[in-house]
DNA sequence: TTGTATGCGTTATCAT
DNA sequence: ATGATAACGCATACAA
């Protein structure tokens, strides 16, 4: 037999004896099952019983008998980043409002392990599987993760991705397109003409995607981007800042750096004021997310609000509820907000 | 009986079945039990059966079978708190490189609601409980919250608070008094000599000690610091706003403004600025805690400096391998970082 | 409405 | 070294 049981486990069954009556009635009592129900008054000594033991029902025997957990897992790159934490923290309203925990199952950082978080995750019979992060080329790595996911949702598990696209998985979207369109036709409005993008790394699908459309729009608007003008940089703050290092170096000309997130923004910004530049008034900076604390930069910076919190509730909610054939969608507008990084552009651009 | 076995779902006994053995010999072919060992041959029979079959192994059966999981539990009141974001980062790692999860549980912010999620990590028997955040009165809810503690730890779970104090609990600790002390005197060192503190809400333990920690050394040096010059609020970015707020409409005098932790700080800078004062020159700032993006802020903040990865690393550690009798306690030091929101004061204080 | 008995998937004991 | 089997704690189909 397994270890003997500890001292202190109460189980079900304790809690029956003490209440004289048997397994099931206790588990009937104490859960309250379906189509059963239990007089009053041996569900109350039932209770009591529970109460005095101090019994708490075991969460993996449930699991087993029941077939399924109450646990949704969420496999995360990086917790510290601000633009995921966010998410996470609906992701935990939305569990909380459930009454179900969340099991985070960290890559390290590691792109490549992410096949092998989705097996643990699997291994924990976890109901719902949240895939954040659009980090994904779509090769390689790719196949063997289809396979850890096909053998989960064979399995009967759910799984959404968050603002990423996976063929025949449902999914969580922000308008990243419109989003960086609308960007880029309010910042002609205010005047800038001369864009320098940080496009982020090319093997990342969000950034590439929300630089396109940048590009895009921009051209539409006759302001035509040299490919010198794009800087494909690290999608963080460290990457941001030497991207803008390069840019200035190199005598790169431009009114504004327009960055496909904003930490990245953040560096850049600080690498131009650190090297002279009068930040805002001679140089406009965009970044992408409405991160918290924009706005104790200085000056405050102009971004694309995406609703991270609605996107942790929302993948919670398609996880739980959703068709779970891939034909699930949710998408989730972006709005431009013009802080004071951008000032409107007076004179004619140089 | 429960729930009939759904079509994916692939056992052991069905990797034992295709490889020709017994479930016994299957499970120790995958697991490799301590004393038993198998013969190579069907060691890899097994796995190649378990390989081609895509067996994953069920862990809720294994910790029912092996009376322990693999999971640690945090609870975690917000999860969007950059500060205690860094911890749950270093928890994560740490988690990470002994093969382990993190499950959270989340109060919703709300901290009287701790009892009921120690139960809900209790109930999935988590090996150990991570208990976060400093916000607890010692009386009130405390009596609930011990019982559900001792409960959880009379069942063989192991509990260690992180950065906050509880009898006969194993704790990570940092050297609060110390770093406000320090602080103190590194601030008065640079000439200012009339703090105005934001102390946080009374009942928040950690905000407390820090500020009476700066109070009383500041004191030492000469500086008496008026009751009216100690602000409570609350232990947020708005409260500290709020706080400024007040300060500047009394026409508080002072030269610096000492919050009890770094998002407080932020935002009473950014009420001060707006109010049109010149901060750093005129009038200086000091956080605690030395959050990411501090160096955003303009001008980039003065803190002490905590070692919050750190912090989570080693509380997965003191969970995991500590005494767990009460007496393991970890102490991190702490570390003024002088930024530029605290000039050297040239000129005689005001 | 209540009780009895079985099964969930795995590990560990005991015998071989 | 391998196999048969009890036990982990609970929920439920079935009998009463």
């Amino acid at each position: 037999m397994p270890r003997k049981r500890s001292e202190g486990a109460v189980t079900l069954s304790d809690v029956a004896q003490l209440a004289g009556v048997s397994l099931a009635t206790a588990s009937r009592a104490i859960n309250g099952s379906k189509d059963r129900s239990v007089a009053e008054e041996l569900a109350t000594r039932v209770r009591e019983a529970a109460q005095m033991l101090g019994y708490e029902p075991d969460a993996n025997a449930q699991a087993m008998a029941r077939g399924a957990t109450q646990t949704i897992g969420v496999a995360v790159n990086d917790l510290t980043d601000p633009y995921f934490a966010a998410i996470a923290g609906g992701m935990t309203d939305a569990c909380l409002d459930r009454g179900m925990f969340l099991t985070l199952a960290s890559t390290g950082n590691q792109l490549d392990r992410l096949p092998e978080v989705v097996r643990s995750l699997d291994s924990l019979r976890v109901r719902a599987i949240l895939l954040t992060g659009g980090r994904w080329r779509t090769s390689g790595i790719g196949d063997d993760l289809s396979e850890a996911i096909r053998r989960y949702i064979s399995r009967g598990g759910r799984l959404v991705t968050v603002g990423v696209r996976l063929p025949g998985i449902d999914r969580v979207l922000i308008d990243n397109e419109g989003g960086s369109a609308r960007l880029a036709q309010a910042l002609w409005e205010c005047g800038y003409r001369r864009p320098i993008v940080l496009t982020g790394p090319e093997m990342h699908s969000t950034a590439t995607v929300r630089a396109q459309a940048f590009l895009a729009r921009a051209r539409e608007l006759g302001c035509r981007i040299p490919p010198e003008n794009q800087i494909v940089s690290d999608y963080t703050r460290a990457g941001g800042q030497e991207a803008m290092r390069l840019a200035l170096e190199s005598g790169l000309k431009g009114d504004i750096v327009v960055a496909t997130n904003d930490v990245m923004a953040l560096g850049a910004m600080r690498q131009a004021r650190q090297a002279g530049v009068a930040v805002g008034t001679e140089l406009g900076f965009a970044g992408f997310g409405d991160i918290a604390g924009l706005e104790d930069a200085v000056p405050t910076l102009t971004t694309v609000r995406v609703l991270k919190e609605e996107m942790g509730r929302q993948s919670v909610a398609l996880a739980v509820t959703g068709p779970g054939d891939g034909t699930g969608e949710i998408n989730l507008p972006t709005t431009v907000v013009l802080r004071d990084s951008t000032p409107r552009r007076t004179g004619r651009p140089a």
